[in-house]
DNA sequence: TAGCACATGTAAGCTGTTACATGATTTA
DNA sequence: TAAATCATGTAACAGCTTACATGTGCTA
């Protein structure tokens, strides 16, 4: 049994939690995985054909409904590559593309204010998806199974320990520390 | 002008600061940006081919070097070009893709106990990170440029926290709380 | 009845990795 | 002299986004 693409790892778990259209699951990966999986339409509808065609998930329309809509389920199959994929223990992928960073990393080509005015912009950024959380969080709280609020509660953290870490960068650089003198002497601690 | 294509971007950075060749970008860009900004020779290649074309950099072949080594420089225009990108107001790409969390986004479908191992795959993976940091750290320090050991530090903070965040709630589920109770409880602080 | 949400799909194009091909130079 | 490193490049393929095409059902 070959490895699930990239996105029937979404596709499967949504189905598995009954988001069993193609459309009902690119709307909750919208308002949900998409910060750290996103998935779009070019990429749902065909890996839903190919997974079917796979007999991983069983898709059915229904004669009766005017709108053409098709409503998947798993298969046996199905269940064991979820479970089989969630529980596997090669190391997962992480990956990070933040242009932000890149800037930060040829600021010795920009003037203290210019690197000030970027890591601005990336607090910004960090702070304004601690906002989206925020607003999706009593959702999350109120939905039937609690895994999803879990991740929610670490990505709350973790943007939240990001903005504050470049609100110190920010104040030390105001001050007119560089940023490798600014980023050296903030310290983090968990408790 | 259009924009700087995503590899173009660390290429210009990297020439600007003295990586001349495509194999010497792809050398430092694997031990330094590939955290959050990774290219690879069919990325690099070819986009230095079509910034000299569009005559961002200027290459020269040394005919006395029997290697056929091409030494790249920048043009007036792509310093300019990397300035624009360095300063431009535009939000800067912020992209995550993190199995381990799509994992855990899913964890209803799965034991404590698979949920825990699954954890604990992520912890090890940041301190791996962190090792790899504290590897370069030394070198980074006594560079030239002051910036990248600045972005280091930024990375040590952050894999720190995560793996931090990650001990926490291996601790909580160890003691048989749930992923969302765990994650409820670790409250981070920076000072 | 207009507009929005529901619903499925595809085509074009961009970005990216992997693996291979080729050959020179340096070092053990 | 063998192996590692330096050096450039390409072909095949995988993955992804955007934009478009098409049509239904609900609601103000």
């Amino acid at each position: 049994m070959s490895e699930l693409s990239p996105t029937a790892r979404v596709i499967l778990g949504m189905i598995k939690f009954g988001n069993a259209t193609g459309y009902d699951i690119k709307r909750v990966v919208d308002k949900s995985t998409r910060f750290f999986w996103a998935a779009s339409y070019g990429q749902i509808y065909p890996e839903l054909q190919r997974l079917e065609d796979g007999g991983l998930i069983r898709g059915e329309a229904d004669p009766a409904d005017a709108r053409r809509r098709k409503t998947y389920s798993l298969t046996d199959a199905g269940e064991a590559a979820l479970h089989g994929w969630l529980t596997a223990d090669e190391p997962p992928t992480y990956e990070l593309r933040d242009e932000g960073l890149l800037k930060l990393f040829f600021s010795d080509a920009m003037t203290p204010e210019e690197t000030l005015a970027q890591v601005r912009a990336m607090r910004a950024r960090h702070e304004s998806v601690l906002d989206q959380f925020r607003a999706i969080e009593p959702f999350a709280a109120a939905a039937s199974r609690p895994a999803p609020h879990g991740v929610l509660q670490g990505g709350l953290a973790l943007h939240g320990f990001i903005a504050d870490w470049y609100r110190g960068v920010e104040e030390r650089l105001e001050a007119g520390e560089t940023l490798a003198e600014a980023a050296g002497h903030q310290i983090p601690v968990t408790r």
